[in-house]
DNA sequence: AAGACAAACTTGTATATACAAGACTTTTTT
DNA sequence: AAAAAAGTCTTGTATATACAAGTTTGTCTT
């Protein structure tokens, strides 16, 4: 953990909030108050709350206070950049991830666009089956750089690769641009889902970038429409 | 307009990049030749630097400075709280809106849940079908509470609704929670959309929240699938 | 020439102060 | 009793300072 006071009291009230110890609908303590129970600034107490209600936590009123939402209707949110081996945990769903392509290759223009890359690149190309309840429901294609990626596994990919990349290569993941639509499948759609009769697939790309803002990966999540469900929290923007 | 130093600055920053004045990949001055620039302190420019942050236009790196994202792909926003007719503006269609329905009603269970309302409460309800280029995409059912709405016309829901509630009413939308999910369509979607034999549609639902952390407003939007597209810039939490 | 070090940048965190503005309660005035 | 005013809560904005931590650049030493 790092020594960052304002993340910690944010964490902490977060916690609160998810496990119910605090209600929706009240108010939590003021900044002053908060302030003298966690020996903090106004200003370090603020920015906790701006986080707390940059995610959708809390809502904050000028004369009154910070009211606390309901947080449990966004419970599984496929809308962060949470992996599918978190989500499926939450979801308390058995689950497996069948790797069916794992190897190099060269970027043709598509790629090399979606990517960034050069003509000199390779890609690691990782395609996986997603099987819930027996049922394979996404088919997912992930693309990355070798660049920052030099090895990569089957059994890495059949476990998560996020968490081989942050914890084993220490990238860190810093946003990501998705784009959601719905086309219908291909033949590779119908040869590795189990699409029962449905005419449509719905497809989720995503561009993930690092800290220092360089893309890293290109994924094409590919989801049977009953079991997709994309849940997010907006605020107006200004 | 409100004499809020650090959005000004986050508009005039987020217009240069958005005009492509900013290119990027370029750097942003440095916090302290910001405060030059706009005469701020540098705490200031931090809180307009953070709202560009937050809103996909730049991305921080420490020690080195601010890089400006090309925010050109994510060009219209369905993710944020934006509405058709500004969407339908920023795009350059012709487009139409039909009111279908506009009356009051008793909300029924699932509505009384979705509106947090009473049985003694009474809900606007609105469906309007949305055409584009002389197809009929979206159907949009709109359910307000008579207690925020007093009074609704056919002209109004012709025109955009969000426009007469800001200007005229002058509420505000605070932030919005949404869901998208892919269903059959119904007896309804099939009278009102032109739907050319597809077998699916896609619905987006969406709880408005006011100001003040109450429900405002729930809406279900019903897209042909070929149509929709959703586009999303999201930062890992933490 | 190569490496080590130092200096000068950058952004990040934490604190303090002052005042503005909205919400609410209490007191005073009418 | 009702209305107005004052006072006291709350959050919002703007500023200043100090130091920490990462990046880049230049300089000095080896």
């Amino acid at each position: 953990m790092k020594n960052n006071k304002f993340v910690a009291i944010y964490q902490d009230i977060a916690d609160q909030i998810q496990s119910g110890a605090i209600k929706p609908g009240t108010k939590l303590l003021s900044e002053h108050e908060l302030g003298e129970k966690y020996d903090a600034s106004r200003e370090t107490i603020r920015k906790a709350l701006n986080l707390l209600s940059q995610n959708g936590y809390i809502q904050k009123v000028r004369g009154k206070g910070s009211i606390v939402l309901d947080v449990s209707k966004l419970n599984f949110p496929v809308s962060g950049l949470i992996s599918f081996k978190e989500l499926a945990g939450k979801m308390g769903k058995k689950s497996r991830t069948i790797v069916e392509e794992l190897h190099l290759i060269k970027p043709d223009d598509y790629l090399r666009a979606q990517l960034n890359a050069t003509t000199k690149d390779e890609i690691w190309k990782v395609v996986r089956v997603r099987e819930i309840d027996g049922e394979k429901i996404i088919l997912d294609k992930d693309f990355f750089n070798k660049r920052w990626v030099p090895s990569l596994t089957k059994e890495i990919c059949e476990d998560s690769i996020y968490e081989y990349l942050e914890n084993e290569l220490g990238i860190h993941i810093s946003f990501a641009k998705k784009e959601i639509i719905v086309e219908e499948p291909t033949e590779e759609d119908k040869k590795h889902l189990d699409l029962e009769g449905f005419h449509n697939v719905v497809i989720v790309k995503n561009h993930v970038y690092l800290d220092d803002a360089s893309i890293f990966q290109y994924t094409e999540s590919r989801h049977r429409p009953d079991k997709f469900r994309f849940v997010n929290f907006a605020r107006r923007s200004l």
